[in-house]
DNA sequence: GAGGATACTGGAAACGATTTCAACAAAACA
DNA sequence: TGTTTTGTTGAAATCGTTTCCAGTATCCTC
């Protein structure tokens, strides 16, 4: 290649690198040497000499869960624009398969990695594996000292509906959702609990339930549940699989929707919006998770040390559709 | 490190990589150095010597599909256990997105391809780039020349769908589904015209829509289609947004599933499995479709230059549910 | 026109591994 | 014992870049 251009080694790197000191005529010879031979720079060389792999790193519990592939999809975006690539790694929430895919990660010295643990950070042992110096933003999970972080405000969401489902007369509601150890779980289980106390109501009514993944389970679960002689008149829901195994717990006993049990989803997904009756649903951005955690991250990758900000706090929206009724029978 | 175990550069290396020629005592020695030191080979520098980077990429049209998600997913958990990472690009079937990820990958050489571009394989543009040399898997699109591919038998699925469909007396049966430049559409399109044809039936009866992707599209598109003197009795849907925007049309039409539409998925998702009825679909399995790209995939960088097969097809069973029952009346 | 600042250029030393090759020691064989 | 074979080792070359440094040409200033 630098014979092509009939310069110096240094004077392509130069050239490429859009350097100073670089004269109009051998920036020309040399791109057009590149162009004629289809030259492009190998990543490995150059990554050797100056300790940066052009790659971020992306761990999350699943990545088939829409709710973060839609947040990979908008980070990978951004960050192809700014020139990395995106490395997948989905954990399954094992923390044998998360640990030795951070060590592979730290192996591979990549430039920098977006997080989503299944446990949370406060984990040592994930702690330490982070600790690398390696520049690190956590996506909705509880960011410990001042790593950046893009958080998604989950409790005022459930608040909100809670307080909806309880204005419109309900009083035993039960909240499903997530492994409790995360974030979202616990931020929702908060502000569920802050609707009920800011209005001095009974707690003991409300009825929640914490639970682990698989469809099978949840489906199971809101079974027994719905055939309990002191069910629910209201449900919360997270809008994956434990919302899809209510809709069919709710189908098998015969029970209506929103006539005899109101319905409301944590996240608008496909399923909540196409169902009949269509689900009312608790909405964030996942773009703009994905793009502010991206954003976070090369701000950091640049070095602004200190950006704009180093937590991005995303809303969360109720949007009403028809899932949700007043109770049949008044229980107050 | 060298230093730290007392022995040379190349003793390392041999030791590490598990060479022959290593007596005990220096094998003993670089490995309690290196834990001691919490040394991990540099891959940069590794692969600069040895033409490898111990990555493969994934060009999907859309990350955020669940449909992908899940063979990315299975894919990247194979990949994973043989030692290599898994770099994604979404590329939004814009070919300028992905002629620029294919370019960004050539770029970077990585060590392999899954692809499923979004205009297919024929595309010479796109054909030209994969054409390096980088070994190269083709997930669920039309293959050129001896690619491995793994492939999904659309055709036969839609086929047993529309028979399914036609034996329960059917006749006027729209199929929707996206892009037909992708293989997937194309196969179902000819399975669909097949069950019509074995049967000797007129074809004019049939409607075929091809549509993009936008759920608001599907939407409006299937409004209009319901809403016409000679609606469809039955509707084939595939099964991601288009069938979200199906059922919607439905209810916004006050069509009852299956009574006055029946309705079939292509591809079982959560929607399909939870709706109310739930919805008959046509199932693969998503993770065989990962699992043996990847494996496909090793074979080739293992340089088994032929494995057991180059090409996997994986069935598409119908899972009956209660979404579909004879038209109401029936129009031979 | 001399002197110094400024802009460019190419040679050579990194970066951190693998791999070739020659040297050496030990063992096997005659 | 001398010669070959075998097994093990380290020195040095290499991969393709970036970057430091010294050298040269050009320009400006007095």
């Amino acid at each position: 290649m630098a014979k092509a251009a009939g310069v110096s080694l240094s004077s392509v790197s130069r050239a490429l690198n859009g350097g100073k000191n670089v004269s109009a005529k051998i920036a020309r010879d040399v791109s057009a040497a590149a162009s004629k031979l289809g030259y492009q720079p190998d990543f490995m060389a150059r990554g050797l000499r100056t300790r940066s792999t052009g790659m971020v790193g992306c761990l999350v519990p699943d990545i088939a869960n829409p709710l973060n592939a839609t947040i990979v999809r908008a980070a990978e975006a951004r960050l192809r624009e700014a020139g990395y690539m995106l490395v997948v790694a989905s954990t399954a929430n094992d923390p044998g398969r998360e640990r030795s895919a951070a060590g592979e990660f730290r192996g591979r010295r990549l430039d920098g990695m977006l997080v989503a643990p299944g446990s949370d950070a406060n984990d040592t042992t994930w702690r330490e594996l982070t600790a690398t110096g390696t520049p690190v933003v956590i996506v909705d999970r509880d960011p410990l000292d001042e790593d950046p972080a893009v958080l998604v405000d989950h409790r005022a969401g459930a608040q909100a509906a809670t307080r909806y489902l309880i204005g419109l007369g309900h009083r035993r509601i039960a909240l499903l959702t997530a492994d409790a150890r995360m974030r979202p779980s616990r931020e929702r289980i908060a502000g569920f609990h802050e609707a009920f106390n800011e209005l001095n109501l009974d707690p003991g009514g409300a009825q929640l339930c914490i639970q682990a993944s698989p469809m099978d389970f949840a489906h199971a679960d809101t079974l027994a549940l719905l055939r309990d002689a002191a069910r629910p008149t209201a449900i919360i829901a997270l809008g994956t699989r434990i919302l899809a195994g209510t809709l069919r717990a709710a189908r098998d006993t015969g029970l209506s929707v929103p006539d005899d049990l109101s319905v409301l989803s944590v996240g608008d997904t496909d399923l909540a919006a196409a169902h009949t009756p269509a689900i009312t649903a608790l909405r964030w951005s996942l773009d703009d998770v994905g793009r502010a955690a991206a954003e976070l991250l090369l701000q950091r990758l640049r070095g602004d040390v200190d950006g704009p900000q180093s937590r991005a706090v995303l809303p969360v929206d109720l949007v009403l559709r028809e899932s949700c009724a007043p109770p049949r029978v008044t229980s107050g």
